[in-house]
DNA sequence: AGTTCAACAGACGCGCACAG
DNA sequence: CTGTGCGCGTCTGTTGAACT
């Protein structure tokens, strides 16, 4: 199972523009379906046969509190493989119970405050199931002359396309998938996406169906460690004695953070005040958070915001994940969606 | 009520070093 | 040469608070 969120800036085509009206792409993806000699309803959490005009209506005007740039929905793409599909016998209704309860999960992988749930009827959303892809320009088998533009693929190509707002039905919450990691997981669903499926159906997936991970890199750790001891070394020669930073105590910091970015930029930022005899008194917190101050928790209401943010600070550091989106580096173009 | 602001942290992307 | 990963500058989304 490949689902994948469509990033209009990256995939270059006009149609995936969202930051106005939903005309444009709801235009687009019934197009496509006549294409497919089909005729393109849509279908929600709880119905079917929504006209594309009745659905750009609901999407148009949950928009409240978005500003003119920003995204007003988010088109997704449900892509199972041909197995799958073949599993599944290409069922119509099987693919739609399965969009509903990947919505459903969609909904539930956003974290917010207080806890907060929301189920896919908070949603504003609607899909249609395309049956058919074309080759595009950029496919290997086009570049290598085995196929043509335009040219339909062979084989089982069904795949479901859901726009959904950004906002949630009550038009309070911004719902974006493509941000901090902390609010959308979106790897965390696409693979509860896949295992879904493979519940849903009894399927058990092959190796190359399922969303995969990399594990952090740990082996040049030593030579990053290396490198900010001779940093720490060089920073300390510039510090009064007073200030001058334990390099254990760095090394450790920068072991618990995993060397990321907030740790470099913080070592980057010490190191300048100390360069130009600044004062650097609160580098380990800044080293430690990112963060310049403690939270100060004057209110009731801020003693929560600094437990998020001891939350924020105690984990998501990057793993890092094999690139499933719209990254560079993706050749297989095998999962690749024709929109 | 709605809008704007400031602070912050994660994502993105550039330029570079290095391996094969 | 290409591909990959690194460090870090910059962009962007989110938040509560301060404004209309």
């Amino acid at each position: 199972m490949y689902v994948k969120l469509i990033n209009p800036a990256t995939h270059g085509k006009a149609a995936y523009n969202n930051s106005g009206s939903s005309a444009q792409t709801l235009n687009y993806l019934k197009q496509e379906a006549a294409k497919d000699g089909q005729t393109a309803t849509f279908f929600g959490a709880d119905r079917d046969g929504i006209e594309a005009a009745e659905l750009m209506q609901e999407i148009d005007t949950n928009v409240k509190g978005l500003r003119a740039d920003d995204a007003k929905f988010y088109s997704l793409v449900i892509s199972p493989s041909a197995d799958e599909l073949e599993h599944i016998g290409n069922d119509e209704q099987k693919l739609k119970a399965y969009t509903r309860a990947v919505m459903e999960q969609y909904a539930g992988n956003f974290n917010l405050k207080e806890g907060r749930q929301l189920r896919s009827e908070d949603l504003v959303w609607g899909a249609t199931i395309h049956q058919d892809r074309s080759y595009r320009g950029t496919d290997p088998e086009v570049a290598a002359g085995q196929a043509q533009t335009g040219e339909k693929k062979s084989g089982l190509q069904t795949h479901i396309h859901v726009i959904v707002s950004a906002r949630d039905r009550s038009q309070k919450i911004s719902l974006n998938p493509a941000g901090r990691r902390q609010r959308f997981d979106l790897i965390n669903w696409q693979t509860q996406a896949g295992k879904q499926f493979e519940k849903q159906f009894t399927y058990t997936a092959q190796e190359h169906e399922k969303v995969k991970v990399k594990p952090r890199d740990a082996s040049r750790d030593a030579s990053r460690a290396a490198k900010i001891g001779e940093r720490v070394g060089v920073l300390n020669k510039q510090v009064p004695k007073a200030q001058q930073l334990d390099p254990a105590r760095v090394q450790k910091i920068a072991q618990g953070r995993e060397y990321d970015k907030t740790f470099y930029r913080s070592l980057a930022t010490v190191e300048r005040r100390a360069k130009v005899g600044e004062p650097i008194d609160n580098a380990y917190h800044l080293l430690t958070t990112g963060r310049e101050q403690p939270q100060q928790q004057q209110a009731a209401t801020s003693a929560l915001r600094a437990l998020q943010q001891a939350v924020r600070s105690g984990r998501g550091r990057d793993e890092q994940t094999e690139s499933i989106g719209e990254k560079r580096g993706r050749t297989s173009g095998e999962l690749d969606i024709e929109m």
